[in-house]
DNA sequence: ACTTATATATCATTTGGCAATATATAACTA
DNA sequence: TAGTTATATATTGCCAAATGATATATAAGT
């Protein structure tokens, strides 16, 4: 495993959290726009999207509601909840504290950030 | 485990190939010197560092030498091999792109980085 | 004599990502 | 109409990395 996969194992949640925003929005959807937003540099695997999805709604911070029809597809549709928005306002605090303190702490300063 | 310990994981290696940067430096030192580079926000514990200078060095990135004398306590020095120089360039090239990546994916831009 | 700091090291556990695999169905294609 | 592709959710088993706990040893300070 590259230093780079090791990387993105952090990001997942912070990730989800944000494609959801203020949406309803399912899995496979989930998926889709962030491969597109990032332009196919985070993409998320069905092993790492479903559990991390199953993990956040235990933790209170998604809900869940099955949505289908006739000649629809079965779709579990994910929204925010208080504490989701919550907890993707100081995740993403939490990363930009820690990218400031790391090149802070390196040999080389914001500057070389390109 | 919090997001922050979780993006610590990544970023181990990366600090203490800096670390060591252009001197030889012994395990203990590399601990204290990080902690105080960073102000305490990087502490990494032996069970992270002696790991992980075993597996720099069997991936060639780094050297080590015992050294040890009468009334001096024994220390292992390290030192990045070429190998090492050149990966410490590539991780901070691929860390930098990674957050840059992930600003530009998420909804906000990098102004809000503070 | 006792405690603290220095110095290196391993073990067991936990966590998270992912390839592989599974199931099911709608849509497209030959 | 049969076969393939895309959509959609999910689990299992394996791997990598961090770490609390533990171990060993010695120099320095109280």
């Amino acid at each position: 495993m590259s230093q780079l996969d090791q990387l993105r194992k952090g990001s997942t949640k912070l990730l989800v959290l944000d494609v959801i925003g203020n949406e309803a929005k399912y899995g496979y959807q989930i998926m889709r726009e962030l491969e597109e937003k990032s332009e196919g540099y985070f993409s998320l695997t069905a092993a790492s999207l479903y559990p991390a999805l199953h993990q956040l709604e235990e933790d209170g911070l998604v809900n869940s509601e099955w949505q289908s029809g006739q000649g629809k597809r079965r779709r579990k549709y994910y929204t925010l909840t208080e504490a989701g928005q919550q907890a993707l306002v100081d995740h993403l605090s939490e990363w930009r504290h820690f990218f400031n303190k790391l090149f802070d702490t390196l040999n080389l300063g914001m500057e070389s950030v390109s």
